[in-house]
DNA sequence: CCCGTACTCAACCATATGGTTGATCAACCG
DNA sequence: CGGTTGATCAACCATATGGTTGAGTACGGG
């Protein structure tokens, strides 16, 4: 799987209010599906859906204890996405400080190539 | 609009590979909506659609000049998104740094810090 | 052994999303 | 003023998405 793909469906993943409070809560530690969903109004299936999505977008990964399967954050897929982001974000400042460079450019009265 | 409303406009921008790619565009500047739509085989009409989209989440602005639009990036909604992201990443390393704390607990033969 | 627990698979449904085309609006150019 | 350029509005369509319920699978405990 490509790199790109994977920043597709992280931010895919995250663009879900309930798949991103299970994010938070896996922050504070890993949790079987059945605690992920105890906090929802949802159906337990919908819950498993969920994981599977982020699962797939590399955000989670589910263990085997048992019966239970804990699911567990695997934040690298996260820094994926900020890598994403700052790669833009600093583009962007890069731009900026090219254009203060031109506005700091000297004048050059005396010299003169004038434009 | 509450900040949470916000991030979660921000990923849903983001999970389009479209809009994504209008980022990218935009991080080396502002351009028009003709300007962005060029490199992609959809009309222009649902380019700027996606435009409006990525307008709603705040990550772009649109100017007014003559009867072109300039967009512009707007890198605080960026951040915005990074933060949130950050957030629980560092919570989870919160987490481990207490797990070992916990792990590193004195077992207490003397005074000894073990390890 | 078989029952209960923990999930997943499957079929289905409603709505959201991304795309289309055609009409319209707004501003400048001649 | 009339045409052209740049962009949006509107109606529509196909597919993706998030949810449901019901059946099925897998493992451990009594």
């Amino acid at each position: 799987m490509d790199d790109d793909e994977l920043v597709d469906l992280g931010f895919t993943a995250l663009a879900d209010p309930v798949r991103r409070a299970i994010v938070a809560r896996l922050s504070r530690g890993p949790a079987t599906v059945n605690e992920l969903a105890e906090p929802f109004a949802i159906s337990l299936q919908a819950v498993s859906k969920h994981v599977r999505v982020l699962e797939q977008a590399g955000l989670v990964t589910k263990g085997r204890e048992a019966q239970r399967r804990p699911v567990h954050l695997a934040p690298e897929a996260l820094e994926r996405l900020t890598a994403w982001i700052d790669g833009y974000r600093l583009a962007r400042e890069r731009s900026f400080r090219r254009l203060d460079a031109l506005l700091a450019e000297p004048r050059d009265d005396t010299g003169g190539a004038a434009r």
